[in-house]
DNA sequence: TCAAAAGTGTTACCCTTACACCCATGC
DNA sequence: GCATGGGTGTAAGGGTAACACTTTTGA
């Protein structure tokens, strides 16, 4: 039978992308007071859940995306194990815990994971539970220590994309190049130049041109690109400079 | 009281340089039969512990390198949790842990974390309980998913020392550019040519020169140099730079 | 006709790369 | 004198960065 065990966690932070603003998907949490049934507080948490008996951390980590997305397969990565002891100390978590979980231990370390996904897919409804898309510029109270959790994943996120072509994860499978600068742009939080930036990307092999453009926008439309991660993994080559 | 958490560890992958090779500091496990005192196996672990109660795991990290190394303030990096089911599951792995020490759980999640020291000041004997050095292209046979680990950890460190300079927390305080160099060629593995990298470390202005030279060497002596993190944090620049 | 984004090229500068010779020292 | 690394410069090529105008479409 499986067991929670009721010290290790994981949590997703979920990021989407649109309307050129990065995306976390949050869930809301609300404690009733037993007897008024009035809000005792409301927070926001990223999705995690405690690891089962028998279950590798990174199965849980998929798992977790599983019921809150309905999605397999999503790109999934493990950033950073967060193991202080004050981390689920304060009031309102002690509260929802004591009320909410009271099987969980005093200390639970969690492992991150951030997630990227193709939000266009996934619009939370009455199914997630509670869940909801927030910009990672404007994002509301959140409980334990999610906030450090997701400034953490976020910087690490901002590493990955200027090393690896994971950013088109977040993309949906055709876009243009304005969504892929405007994407980047959203993530690192600087403003890049439109034409060397195109230059950049096309002279990338794996993101390749289609024989298809825009149809009803009120300007020049534009060409619709796919990214190959197999076109990419058959030509890289490793670099090795120095940079800091 | 302090009790150990009996499913959550921390292992820390000791890293030094000496030679123009890189080393890792390993603790020999040697299992010796009960009744005919002969040894069952003998391999090598990173060094590791269970987190106490009520430590952060950041704490739990840095009590093992105490322990292990005697130094303190020293660089100490979590790069990777590990916690697949089977990583401790071997059949050596299982009767160590059930002779040694049977409180443990049959899953333990451990936070890895690396190290970078001066092997210069760090001399194993005795007092560190079977530790010694290895060079990483030598490992011994290794105990639970340690070989896992420690690839990982070189991988990390790989990565870090293309866009921080914390490779210069390997070297003794003054060291001339040729031990910058082999140092670099020993992590990333790759040849590099002198000059060239020479410009690129001059460049550096937390490089500082000294009044000093090498004494007693069979060859013209080498000036020395030491790294200053407070210049170097001070001259930082945020780069953008998308390469992959 | 206006608003909005698409698409396009050149120049200057810097960084990277490749490459060879003489020098200082200890043994 | 010989072995070992120290120290140095240049030229070619590639990439980055800065910058402006015309085009297409829908409303």
């Amino acid at each position: 039978m499986e067991k929670i065990l009721n010290n290790i966690s994981v949590d997703c932070v979920i990021f989407g992308y649109a309307d050129d603003s990065l995306y976390v998907m949050l869930t809301r949490r609300e404690l009733m007071d037993a007897k008024t049934g009035q809000p005792l507080f409301t927070d926001y948490t990223v999705q995690g859940h405690h690891i089962l008996t028998g279950e590798n951390v990174d199965d849980a980590a998929r798992r977790v995306l599983k019921e809150k997305t309905g999605l397999d397969n999503i790109y999934l990565k493990q950033f950073h194990a967060f193991g202080d002891i004050s981390r689920i100390q304060h009031t309102n978590d002690q509260l929802w815990l004591k009320t909410t979980y009271p099987d969980v231990s005093d200390y639970v370390l969690t492992v991150g994971y951030y997630s990227l996904v193709d939000k266009t897919k996934v619009n939370p409804d009455e199914a997630h539970s509670f869940s909801s898309w927030f910009p990672v510029a404007e994002l509301p109270e959140l409980g334990y220590d999610h906030r450090e959790i997701i400034d953490k994943a976020l910087e690490a996120l901002q590493s990955a994309v200027l090393k690896e072509p994971v950013a088109f994860e977040l993309l949906p499978e055709k876009f243009t190049l304005l969504q892929v600068q405007r994407l980047y742009e959203a993530i690192l939080g600087v403003n890049l130049d439109r034409r060397n930036f195109r230059k950049k990307i096309n002279q990338m092999k794996y993101v390749i041109p289609l024989d298809e453009k825009q149809n009803g926008v009120p300007h020049t439309p534009a060409q619709y690109f796919i990214f190959s991660w197999d076109v990419y993994h058959k030509t890289k080559k490793e670099k090795y400079n120095i940079s800091f």
